[in-house]
DNA sequence: TAAATCACTTGCGGAATGCAAGTGAAATAT
DNA sequence: ATATTTCACTTGCATTCCGCAAGTGATTTA
């Protein structure tokens, strides 16, 4: 027999998959940290300036892992810690948060003038450089 | 006095603002059928496949107004229907859209593939076409 | 060996969601 | 002229999700 789905999504349509995975108040931000800030652990991702909550933190952090957008493994010098790191399938979505960071400066009045003004001058570019960080890390890591 | 805002946003940062506007399971989805299929009217939006709760609706495209993203007026020649179109804030958004398919359409198994070939082999004209739409639909409202 | 730190989990009140049904105004059919 | 249908919503209700505070167990540091 043909194994059935974990889940069904609501339609086919990709935006609509799109949404049903990042389509929350909190996964693009957790996304945010992990490809601007460089952050990888849970205390990191709590101790960001929009104040997510532990449970859904780690609520969205296993949803994430499950769309393998991110991978976890345990910090080798650290036994508590675990190491959060973008996939290759979440280093791809840089050009939809570059959109979405552009699209609300241009429209509200919001901080970090530096990423615009870079976003700006040269989109690809930053791009470029968030898959080259993230590709040194897998590395080292 | 200044005048407070109405609203506080969790954050200055401008991913933080487009995740208040736009994300949560619908938005987005509204917006599509907006852009790509030409939908301006309620019912048409809840005959959409994803099945939107008619509560909902009602919400997401009063906040989508209240954001600036959408605007509504009466139909001249039927008293009953509102008509919804996209502002230049909305239009604005195609391609953060179009970002989002085509992420979805690299990592997952989707369909409207005619799309997803058109953005593939020039994403600009689509949304060129996109803001020749609509700025039409606005002339002619 | 005791205290801190790590990544969570649990419990709870309130908000958001999905679903079914209802509402009132305007248009259409008879 | 009246009845029915269509339109854009509201309302009520059960379920789920969320934010917050507190707790847990494993590991590490003092």
């Amino acid at each position: 027999m043909p194994k059935k789905p974990a889940f069904e999504r609501r339609s086919a349509c990709p935006l609509n998959a799109s949404v049903e995975m990042l389509g929350d108040r909190w996964s693009l931000l957790i996304l945010r940290d992990m490809m601007v800030r460089g952050f990888s652990t849970y205390n990191e991702f709590l101790s960001s300036h929009e104040k997510i909550a532990t449970n859904v933190l780690a609520d969205r952090l296993k949803r994430l892992e499950e769309s393998g957008i991110i991978a976890s493994k345990p910090d080798p010098s650290d036994g508590r810690k675990l190491i959060y790191s973008l996939t290759p399938k979440g280093i791809d979505l840089a050009p939809v948060l570059a959109e979405m960071v552009l699209w609300a400066a241009r429209h509200e009045k919001t901080g970090n003038q530096a990423l615009i003004r870079q976003l700006k001058s040269d989109k690809a570019q930053v791009i470029t450089h968030v898959r080259k960080l993230w590709a040194e890390k897998h590395r080292t890591a």
